[in-house]
DNA sequence: TATAATCTCTACTAAGTCAATCAGGATTAT
DNA sequence: ATAATCCTGATTGACTTAGTAGAGATTATA
C-alpha cells in the first residue's frame, strides 16, 4: 500500500469532520487550515470524497462539509482504497489463481504480496473513524493530565 | 509498500540465480526469456542489483550473473528496499516521533502506518530466497505427483 | 588472433502520475 | 444585492516509470 498526499488529506479531514460530527458543517477554509493543507487542493479531494458518498455538502454562506455516514461506519480502508486504488503491494497480487501463473515462481512472489494485502487489510479495514476519535481524545487526556508531572 | 516492474524483475531474476546457485552463471538472455522481461530493461536492473552487492557477474563469451551470496543470506525485504525505497505506507511514518508532531491527529494516522511497515516487514525480512527455492520445489513436487490422481 | 557472445555504461524518450493552481460558475444566508 | 461558499473543468511543472538505443569493454574459443 502507497498513501499519497491526496489519501493523507483525505484521512485528515475526514478525521476532522469526525471529530465535528453532529456539530454542522465545516468550511474547507477551516479544514485547510487545521490539516496545513492547500486549500484548492483539499477542495478537489472533498469533491471526490463526496462522489464516493463519503461526506456530505452544504453550499452558500456558511456551508462546509460534514460525514456522510457516522464515524462508526466508515474505516480508513474504505477511504484509502477509494481515493488510491487497490492496496496490494503489487499489480498481479489477488488478480489470478495459482492455475493461470504461467510460472510456479510467480506463484510463490503472489503468496507473499498476498500475505501482506491480508495484513494491510486487517489493519485498514478494522479501524473505524468513531476509533480514531477516541483515539484522538484519549491522547488528549495524556498530554493535559489532571496533576502535573516533571 | 509497493512494488513496482523493476522490483518485481529484480526479484524473479534473484530467484532464478538463487535456482542456479553453484551451477555457475546465467546470462541476461535466459533470465529475460524466463521471466518474460525486457532483455534491455533487465539488464539495467541487474547492473543496479550489482551496485548493491547482490549478485556478481562474469563477462565475455559464456558470461553471466550468479547470486553474491549464499540465497540463506539474501531476504526479500532487502532487495525490495534497496531498489524501491523505505517500504512505510506514508512518507512521514517513522520519520518522526510523537512529541514533533504539530498535531495529534498527525500522530493518530502515524501509529497506523507504522503498524503496516511493522506488519509488513515482519514478512518481507524473514523469507530469504532459500525458502523461496524451497516453495518452488515444493510446489513443483505437488504438480507432478508420483501417483496420478484425479 | 579474429570474432562473436556477453556484460557495462550513458543517454534518451514517451507516457503517465502527482501536487497544485487557475478561472470561472452555481448556490444560499443575510 | 452581495459575499461566502461549494462546484466544475482545464492546465501546469516536476517527477517517475518502463523501456529503447547505441557504443564500448571483456573474454572464451575456434
Amino acid at each position: 500500500m502507497k498513501v499519497s498526499y491526496k489519501g493523507d488529506y483525505a484521512l485528515k479531514a475526514m478525521l476532522e469532520l469526525a471529530l465535528n460530527y453532529n456539530k454542522g458543517v465545516v468550511s474547507i477554509q477551516e479544514l485547510a487550515k487545521k490539516g496545513d493543507i492547500p486549500d484548492k487542493f483539499l477542495e478537489q479531494v472533498l469533491l471526490t470524497l463526496k462522489k464516493g458518498g463519503f461526506v456530505d455538502s452544504k453550499r452558500g454562506v456558511s456551508g462546509g462539509y460534514m460525514l456522510a455516514k457516522p464515524p462508526e461506519g466508515i474505516t480508513i480502508g474504505e477511504v484509502v482504497r477509494f481515493l488510491e486504488g487497490p492496496i496490494e503491494p503489487i499489480a498481479c497480487a489477488g488478480k489470478k489463481k495459482y492455475e493461470e501463473c504461467k510460472d510456479f515462481k510467480d506463484c510463490i512472489f503472489k503468496d507473499i504480496w498476498n500475505q501482506i494485502y491480508t495484513a494491510t487489510s486487517l489493519i485498514v479495514d478494522t479501524i473505524t473513524f468513531a476509533e480514531l476519535v477516541r483515539r484522538v481524545e484519549a491522547r488528549k487526556q495524556e498530554k493535559t493530565p489532571l496533576t502535573y508531572s516533571i
